[in-house]
DNA sequence: ACTCTTTTTAGAACAATTCTAAAAGGAGGC
DNA sequence: GCCTCCTTTTAGAATTGTTCTAAAAAGAGT
């Protein structure tokens, strides 16, 4: 494992958990100013790959990437745009079971309020 | 009902269901040369908020526009990029009842080789 | 040191959508 | 028939996150 490919690991693993390309670079920045955001991009991907880290496409164009593998599910606060876990047991075999076409995969993000802005929704009239 | 929006309309009525934009700018620039994609856009948008229409975005940044607006699921054929409709019985309510966040709403595409595909699938090496 | 492959850089390119400001169109009152 | 107001349309630029390209740099193995 190259040096900024694992920097990027790190940062992504050191954080909540879910980070878009641009925070990243940010935050990779720090210890590699020279760092360039298609690198960060690059080392994305071969990490996402190589099954260390997952790659959630938003509809929203804004791309977070988890530092959990595994497959869960995961809301978006329509509020402070965070992406957060969701527990909905085992939805994959739900899925497969009921539908009517044969299912590869899915992408499926909920909208919620994450529990940061919920306590605090009168500040923003939610 | 202005002549350009009903225009947009009936293009998606009378297609099979699930149109991009550009395609829909495509059709209705037969019967109006001048019109121009920023128009299709407004008008969706337009059809969206009342209700005509469903907009369905997907990860990928090509955005579809259903005419059944009644809430139903969706599949996308990952080999030739059809949307299709998916039946899942009622998603929604399971939805609500199983996540551990509040629901506000959700976007969901599965993945699939959809019936033309598949029954074609030796042609394309899937 | 030499070669081969991988990684990184810099910056351009992309693609779908959205925005902006101006022009055109249409409806209703007078 | 004209005026005014509001909506729709146009043309084209801007946006945004991501991807591409070609060249430079770095690393590994011999």
């Amino acid at each position: 494992m190259v040096q900024k490919r694992a920097a990027v690991l790190e940062v992504l693993r050191s954080s909540e958990g879910h980070l878009q390309a641009d925070e990243i670079f940010r935050r990779v920045k720090q210890y590699y100013p020279n760092m360039v955001l298609a690198t960060v991009y690059n080392n994305l991907h071969a990490l996402t790959n190589d099954g260390y880290i997952r790659h959630i496409k938003t509809a929203t164009g804004a791309d977070f990437y988890d530092k959990t593998p595994t497959p869960h599910e995961h809301a978006l606060c329509v509020n402070c745009g965070k992406l957060i876990d969701a527990d909905l047991g085992d939805l994959a075999a739900l899925l497969h079971e009921r539908a009517d076409v044969p299912v590869l995969s899915y992408d499926l993000i909920l909208h919620t309020v994450c529990p940061d802005c919920d306590s605090g929704c009168n500040e923003n009239n939610i």
